[in-house]
DNA sequence: ATCTTTCCCACCTAGGTGTGAACC
DNA sequence: ATGGTTCACACCTAGGTGGGAAAG
């Protein structure tokens, strides 16, 4: 009776996989979150911190799916394409290409690949709630695993994979938003970006109080000592 | 190529079912992490705090695994049995069985079972590193799901068990450790056991430097104000 | 009166922000 | 000089502690 009760536990949520054949994705449908946020970013060209030990990106990478195979078995990974071969640089207020790359051959460069950590997972699980990538961290160095190495200055496109985990591997869907492209920096260049980060970003909200501050009065804050 | 690059990303790690027939798990061995300090508490009647919103444990139930089969699947559950059927009273320092619970029959309460997040994985992802349950959270109402419920002064012991998920369910190992028992308090009886969590739990550390400050002078810090 | 529970709180851990100076 | 990168930092978010007063 404890057994049974502990099956059932797992079985709420959390069924078993079909017992034969491949699972069917009819209607598998990927919807980016907060579309209209990214496209303020991308309507200025938008821009992602990159640092040796990684940074977050903001906004947020969120996608809601539905279609999958609730009792089948998936995994979500991320990885990040070189939107062109160029290097880019901002001058009087806006980016321009400037030559091609050094050694980007067209070809991939190769950024390493975020395995969502809810993987691997049920399509129920999967479909029950958005999928939220807010862990993924670009950084411009090789470091510890699961880190997406990108090259400072350069374009990049997210693209998520939905991967079929079980006896046969199979690539489920393999889709990627225009809104979601960004230019990595090392510092941020376009300084109506960092106001959008800001007003937008939660943690970032010490400076938002910051300006509103400003607007009301003097420059600086004075400095706080005991 | 770019198909190529994903599964075999895959693979690393996050290897396929394998293709038929039953995991075998031979020699399985699940030992109790930090079983030293589980055994300091242990020693003078552990207590846990349950409250309203749902508490942490402290210590953390951590066990390492070894024996599953890396390539097949599985789920780690966790859940609270009844150590006995008493309701405990701490008088003159030290815990006593006050006469048997209300309608508490021998036989389990349902306390509900937290299903650890990483669930469900492949024996490799269990056995790679210590698996922790430090997000259990123990309530006395009933809550949103995932949190276990139990009944204030009482004594219970949590039971782990692994559960093989895929076309066929098997409960594959069903242990529990002596060290890990408790009693249920919603405010700490035994001033010793406030000691030890404070001493332990780093969350706590505001009550340590508290402690070494009366140690070394007076009883109160001054009021910070600006 | 006594025992148990609830609530708010100051104080931590843990870690995500852009800043601005320093560095290369 | 110039432009890109790094670093320490103040300031947040988010949430886990036991204490102590108050309530039941």
């Amino acid at each position: 009776s404890c057994m049974l009760r502990l099956l059932s536990a797992v079985a709420s949520g959390l069924q078993a996989g079909r017992e034969k054949g491949d699972p069917t994705e009819r209607g598998l449908q990927v919807t980016l979150e907060d579309a209209e946020l990214w496209r303020k970013f991308q309507h200025i060209t938008n821009e992602m911190i990159v640092t040796k030990n990684g940074r977050r990106m903001f906004p947020v990478l969120k996608v809601s799916v539905s279609g999958l195979d609730p009792n089948s078995m998936y995994s979500f990974l991320l990885d990040f394409m070189p939107a062109d071969g160029c290097r880019w640089k901002f001058v009087n207020g806006e980016w321009v290409a400037a030559g091609r790359a050094e050694a980007c051959s067209e070809g991939r460069s190769h950024t390493g690949v975020y395995i969502h950590p809810d993987s691997p997972n049920f399509g129920a699980h999967w479909m029950k709630a958005a999928v939220t990538f807010n862990r993924v961290k670009l950084t411009n160095q090789v470091n510890e695993e699961g880190q997406i190495l990108v090259k400072s200055l350069h374009k990049y496109e997210p693209h998520l994979h939905i991967v079929s985990v079980g006896s046969r591997q199979r690539l489920v869907s393999n889709v990627s938003f225009q809104e979601t492209q960004f230019i990595a920096v090392t510092a941020y260049q376009n300084e109506e970006i960092t106001a959008l980060k800001i007003k937008y970003n939660p943690f970032a909200k010490a400076f938002l109080d910051a300006k509103h501050r400003n607007i009301g009065g003097q420059g600086l804050p004075e400095p706080k000592e005991a």
